[in-house]
Parts: structure tokens; C-alpha cells; sequence
DNA sequence: GTGAAAGCGCTAACAT
DNA sequence: ATGTTAGCGCTTTCAC
């Protein structure tokens, strides 16, 4: 049905071997057999099939990536800040849902589907430290976030540790004494909860803060149904706090709007400061506080560093660990002084 | 490198052809050569390539989305239910972003990229009906949105008219009359922002209501922002009304916030109303009413009527115009009587 | 400057 | 029940 180069050809009155060079502006052509060929592609409207192309090449111009779920917007931006930067790389991406579901990101390290791609970009949300071998896979990999660390793959991700860490000095330092934490993972050490969950504890020692568990907020999925949840049993079991740390921005605003129901204000009764940066954060009222990790140049780097290892899969190198700055974006929910209202909402 | 039908042949000491009916179940094979095919085949790893698989087989087991950004979450979540309709259809999702860009919409549908999906989910937002010819395509497409009608491909969208005039007569039923409107296109007809506004519109002359353009906010791009920047907007020029329909949700939670900035009280003093029923409606301050336009089905139904077109491309049949139904979310922003706040907030 | 031909890894028609 | 073989459409080496 569509033509081939073999149609063209012999449109043209030439061998395919003339119009593929063609076609890849090869410089030494005639230019009348050039207009010849050009004139019969037209004719034909014909465009190269890329999966004969893919399968000769051994490239098919195509990246996967793998997040939990898109419902989730910070994956959202992720992923669309990856399909961009791969536009700007000239491949194309193919994005897979894993649900932050371990056997489902198991069954997709293994998949034959990843033979339809040069290389994955893989977020992986349910697999853990213990699984780390599972990373050794026969293409090319860049793992995102903190489930895994030192595993065979570049890993490329945000300074969880230190950036939650400057979030709650941040709070400390505008006078807030009882933060509470949303969103933490029962017994997590990695992970973003785990290391979130760290850099805050290292803020606290540091400022001489004792820690106090029954103002830190369990949930799994970081759903914003989850940050509303979560925020209503601490309120429930009588928690007594003046600001909250959700460990990212959805669980933060799902929080602050079951604190606002609660009568509480932010951030004159209760500070709030969220994770992520993400869009919405500067449209809530009031509009969040929260750590740019550094998504996009994470996205960027993840690309930029997967296309490298498909340029020259030989030239394996060590795995490398490629991480984000962070800074602390201030909004209205936790002003740096709690006594004065942030001066001009960031938008 | 990665093994091949013939390595695993070789090892197990058959044909090609009996490995590759061990692979597709074949059924009569005998129990011992399947166990000896099966053994080579984990013993090598061996996985099959589907780039050759679909040079053979002329499908490739991929569909292509295109989208103008996944940042806009209700893309985002349209993407999610894509994706996830598609993996259950066993096929893999390309995800495109063309920034709602007419050029690149149309460089799109022409790319030669697409030769690497069976088909595509096409959500235009620059092209309009003068482009219809452009639909045209040599591949099975299934169009979303409202930018083009009466095209040569199946369309699955929503009831942009009737589901903005039900929420407009929501509003007026609960006793506001000046609705005021965030997000129309100047001069357009078709596209959500024409429809929805025709749906107000009829809703309006229905109950007698003079249409006032001073209450008429115009933006393009439905972010956040634009909503906010809109609502400025009307504010300064001192307009007056005692509801706003933002024509997404996007729109009508940034509007929300700078009408609630500027000492309104919603939904006291300005009730709002908006469309989509993204996750994030349920929780800003207040939860935002709004219209679900039953953006779940038309995920499924776009990726099940592209999978019929892909199975059976040549039983052509004429374009199908598959719509929606809709529904009003009430929440806080817009209760059903304008004195009693709504019961209980839907989460 | 252009052509002929091999082969990427697989499927399926045909042969045994 | 299993083997042989001809392509799918392209790239690329090697001739001419």
C-alpha cells in the first residue's frame, strides 16, 4: 500500500541504492537524478518505514519511560519536561504506567516491549534497595528518584536529604518549633519519604529540636486524598503542631485544606511548606511554600545522559550518580518570618 | 549480542520454525522438544525482537498520543486513562506533545514517526475546521476535542454545549444572574471555548438573561495563570457579577484565587463553577463545583475505537462521533441554593 | 555517480 | 511434528 523505496525507484528510473541516498543528502548526486528522485517521492508521498529502518539500524529512534502514573502531576511535569527534552533530542518517547506496583516495574525491567526502544528512562516506585540487581538489564537505563541507590545503572535525582533538611531549618529559623510531617513511610531509610524524613531529623538535632513521633504522619501513595487523610488523624488524635512539612506538594495541599476546615490558618497558626515545586503550588490558597528539587534539569540530565550511553553502549564507564540543586521557593504558607506576611506572593 | 530465533534453535538443537512455534503456542509440539526449546530459551535470555517482528507483521503493537502538554493536568490525566486503556488492549503508548501548536499538529499527522505506531489519539488544539482536509491520513486516527468536526475520522469527545448550559442554569437556579466568564476565545465557534460559551449562552436566553460581554473574560492558553491573569482582569475594569463559570478547572481555580485575594468570599459573595472534574477540584479552598465530563470513557472509547480501526482497517465505515455523558460535581464553590452551603463536601 | 546484493530477526506458506 | 525458505523495507558494502 504505502510506497517503498523500490517504488520510488523505479518511478524515478534509478536504483534504491540512489534513492536512499537521496534521501540521506549523500553529496555526490546529479543534481538532475536529485530532482528526479525528489519529484517521484513527492509523487508517491513516500516516507520511509522507520521499523524497517529500526531493524536494520539496531536504533529506533524511540525512549521509554517509566513513572507510577501520571495521575500523579509531579510525574506529569516529569514527564512532560522528558518528552521534551527528547523532542529536542530527536527521539520519541513512550511512556509506561507502572502504578508504583513492584511486580509490574519487575515485569518491566524484563519486558520484550523495551526492544521497541533504544533505552529506558525508569522511575521505579515499588522496588526497593533489595532489588537492585534487577537494574542489570541488557540496554541502556537511567534510573530516576530514591529507591534505588549505587545500582548498576547513572542514576539521576534531587539532594532529598539535604533539601528537606533546608526546608525545616527554613521553618525552624521563622520561629516554628512543633513540625509536623506528612506523608512518611513506616521504617522507610531510602526512598523520598525515608530521606525526606532524614534531612528533617538532622534539622532538628542540628537546632537541638527533640523529635517527636506523634506529629509525624504515616500514608503510602502520595495521593492528595492521602495529605488530607493523613492531616485529619493527626487532628483527630489530638496532635498539638505550628507547622507541617508535607514531604511533597500534593500531600501538603491536601493537608492545608483539612487544617483550613479545621479552622486553623496558614500560616498564622500553622506553617506550611511543601516538596515538588509543582505548578498548582503557587495558585492554593494560600499559595505553598515548597523545595524546587530541580525537575527539569533532572529530566533533561536523565536524557541527555541516556542518549550518551545509546550513542556508545560500549564505553560503559562506571554508573554515575547525577544530582539536581535544590532551592526553597517562598510563598505565602510559611513566610521566612513568621510574624510578617511574605511580602509579594511568588508566582 | 542479544540472542535470536537462531541461537536458540542452534542450542536446542531444532529449526527456527519449532522455536517460534514453542513461542507463539503453538499446540502440537512434543512435550520433550518444547521442554528443550523452552530450557534455550531462558538459558540464552533470549527475547524477541519487535522491531523484526513488526517489519513482518506490519503492526507494531504501539499507538501514538498526541496532546498539547502533559502540564495541563487535564491532558495529564486524559494521558493516564489513555495509557492505561491501552495496556489493557495489550498495546504500548507514544506520548506527543505538540504545545497546541497548528504547525507542528500538522507536521505531526504527516511525520513519518508515526510509522512506528499502528495509529493515533489526536487531541488538536491549534488546527480548526479549515484543516479538516488534513485529516486526512494514511492511518487508522481517532480524533479528540472540539477543534474540528465533520472530519474523515473517527471523533470521541464530550457535550461541550449541553454540559455548559446544565452548568449554567446550575448557577442561575441557584439565584446568581450576572455569571461572569473566565476563558473565552475571542470570535470562536467551535473549540470548548466557543461551545461551552454557546452552552452558556442558550442557558442564559432561556431564563431571559441578558447576555453582557463586559462580564466576559478572554484568554487563550487555559493555564493556571491565564485564569488568574483573567480574573485581574475583569476585577480592575470594576466589572460586576455575582458568579464566574471558568471554562476549565484550571482556569477557575487560578480566578478562584484572586477573587478570594481581593476579599471575596466564594461562594458567598461569588459562587464558581468550573469544568473537567480534575483530582485537584476537590481540593482547593473551597472544593470546586464542576462538570464531569466523563473524560474516563473517553479514554477507553478512543482507544477501543482505534483498535477496531486498527484490526479492520479496510471495513472503513463512515466516521463515527462518539459523545460523552456529563454530569455536575457540586461541591463548596457553587452549592445548589445559593443560601446553605452545600451538605457534605464530595471529595 | 550509481547499481547489485546481502542481511537485520522474524513470520508463515509450504514441504517433508 | 518439524524443517526450509522467501520475503517485510531498509542500509550498506562493494563493484562498476
Amino acid at each position: 500500500m504505502a510506497a517503498t523505496l523500490h517504488d520510488v525507484a523505479r518511478l524515478a528510473g534509478v536504483s534504491i541504492k540512489t534513492v536512499s541516498n537521496v534521501i540521506h543528502e549523500y553529496p555526490h548526486i546529479r543534481p538532475a537524478t536529485r530532482a528526479r528522485v525528489e519529484q517521484a517521492i513527492a509523487e508517491l508521498g513516500y516516507t520511509p518505514n522507520l521499523t524497517a529502518r529500526s531493524l536494520r539500524s539496531g536504533r529506533t529512534g524511540a525512549i521509554a519511560l517509566a513513572v507510577p502514573e501520571l495521575g500523579l502531576s509531579y510525574f506529569a511535569e516529569l514527564a512532560a519536561a522528558v518528552i521534551e527534552a527528547a523532542e529536542e533530542a530527536g527521539v520519541v518517547v513512550l511512556v509506561e504506567q507502572t502504578g508504583g506496583d513492584r511486580d509490574r516495574e519487575l515485569e518491566l525491567l524484563r519486558s520484550p516491549r523495551l526492544k521497541m526502544t533504544d533505552g529506558l528512562i525508569f522511575s521505579p516506585l515499588g522496588m526497593g534497595q533489595d532489588d537492585v540487581d534487577r537494574l542489570e538489564v541488557p540496554y541502556p537505563l537511567v534510573v530516576l528518584g530514591e529507591r534505588i541507590f549505587d545500582g548498576p545503572a547513572d542514576h539521576v535525582t534531587m539532594r532529598n536529604v539535604e533539601a528537606a533538611r533546608a526546608a525545616t531549618e527554613y521553618l525552624l529559623a521563622s520561629g516554628r518549633r512543633r513540625i509536623a510531617i506528612i506523608g512518611a513511610h513506616e521504617g522507610e531509610v531510602i526512598g523520598s519519604a525515608g530521606l525526606r524524613l532524614r534531612g528533617y531529623r538532622e534539622a532538628l538535632d542540628a537546632a537541638g529540636v527533640a523529635y517527636d513521633e506523634s506529629i509525624i504522619g504515616h500514608t503510602t501513595l502520595w495521593h492528595r486524598s492521602n495529605g488530607a487523610r493523613c492531616m485529619r488523624e493527626l487532628l483527630d488524635r489530638g496532635a498539638e503542631f505550628d507547622a507541617v512539612f508535607g514531604l511533597n506538594d500534593t500531600l501538603a495541599l491536601g493537608a492545608m485544606r483539612v487544617l483550613q476546615e479545621s479552622g486553623r490558618r496558614v500560616p498564622e497558626d500553622v506553617a506550611v511548606v511543601g516538596f515538588d515545586d509543582l505548578d498548582e503550588a503557587g495558585y492554593s490558597i494560600p499559595s505553598l511554600t515548597t523545595v524546587d528539587p530541580g525537575q527539569a534539569w533532572i529530566a533533561r540530565t536523565a536524557v541527555s545522559t541516556l542518549m550518551e550511553r545509546i550513542a556508545d553502549p560500549d564505553a560503559a564507564g562506571p554508573p554515575r550518580l547525577l544530582l539536581a540543586d535544590f532551592r526553597i521557593v517562598e510563598r505565602e504558607s510559611a513566610p521566612a518570618d513568621r510574624l510578617a506576611p511574605a511580602a509579594v506572593p511568588t508566582r
